[in-house]
DNA sequence: CATTGATACAACCATACGGTTGTATCAATG
DNA sequence: CATTGATACAACCGTATGGTTGTATCAATG
């Protein structure tokens, strides 16, 4: 088992342009490496690595089919980083709503 | 201006937790950078490369406040990733619906 | 069981990244 | 206007990353 996929391994993951689409793709569960590998330019072992970076954020698996190995999103890591986002988002909610009640009363509190 | 926000430099920017919590105490807009460095174990100039990397990102802005320039979270960057991973997220729903009728339809029809 | 197709892995190279220290700039102030 | 506080920037270092080629493994098949 790779070492427990975290917010810093699937951020990472997501940031290059070839693995985003390596997730596109493989939402089908259609294609085996090499197919994936077809689509870009780049060599076949360039792709194998690019789709380990994902499988240890927990974006993908692959599962074997007679030689191939089919390679699937996983959705709830894809869950796991809009979850993340999510708790930013209401953090910086709140934090407003607690700075413009302080402005309405007190203009400048600061310790 | 810094080349452009794009998906590739705001989820590399978010791949590292100290650039996730200078994000958090960025959206109290009240700490310069001095005062964020104080807060982890490492140079002052390592977070001024931390926070350049969340402005390049689009993900934080400075603010000059005296001889203090002040850090504050951009959330419509954090707005921007979050609706990337809806997107992934709703294409995957409509994958699964078009998988779903294919199988129930034809079992497998693939070109 | 030798061959072939598909995937995995190792070694290597260039460049990017996270950290350091040191120096320079810029704004407020005595 | 010299000084001080706060930020910026440059040079450097070790390691990680993205790419390459080559070799090894593993599963199906004649």
């Amino acid at each position: 088992m790779t070492p427990t996929p975290n917010a810093d391994h699937i951020f990472a993951a997501l940031a290059d342009a070839t693995r985003r689409d390596i997730v596109l793709r493989a939402l089908s569960g259609r294609e085996g490496v090499a197919e994936l590998a077809g689509h870009y330019p780049m060599s076949f072992a360039a792709v194998q690595k690019h789709i380990a970076v994902l499988e240890r954020a927990g974006l993908v698996t692959k599962e074997r089919t007679g030689r191939r190995k089919v390679v699937l999103t996983n959705i709830e890591g894809l869950s796991l980083a809009r979850g993340l986002l999510d708790q930013y988002e209401s953090l910086w909610r709140g934090r407003v709503e607690r700075m413009t009640s302080l402005i309405t009363t007190s203009e400048e509190t600061d310790a």
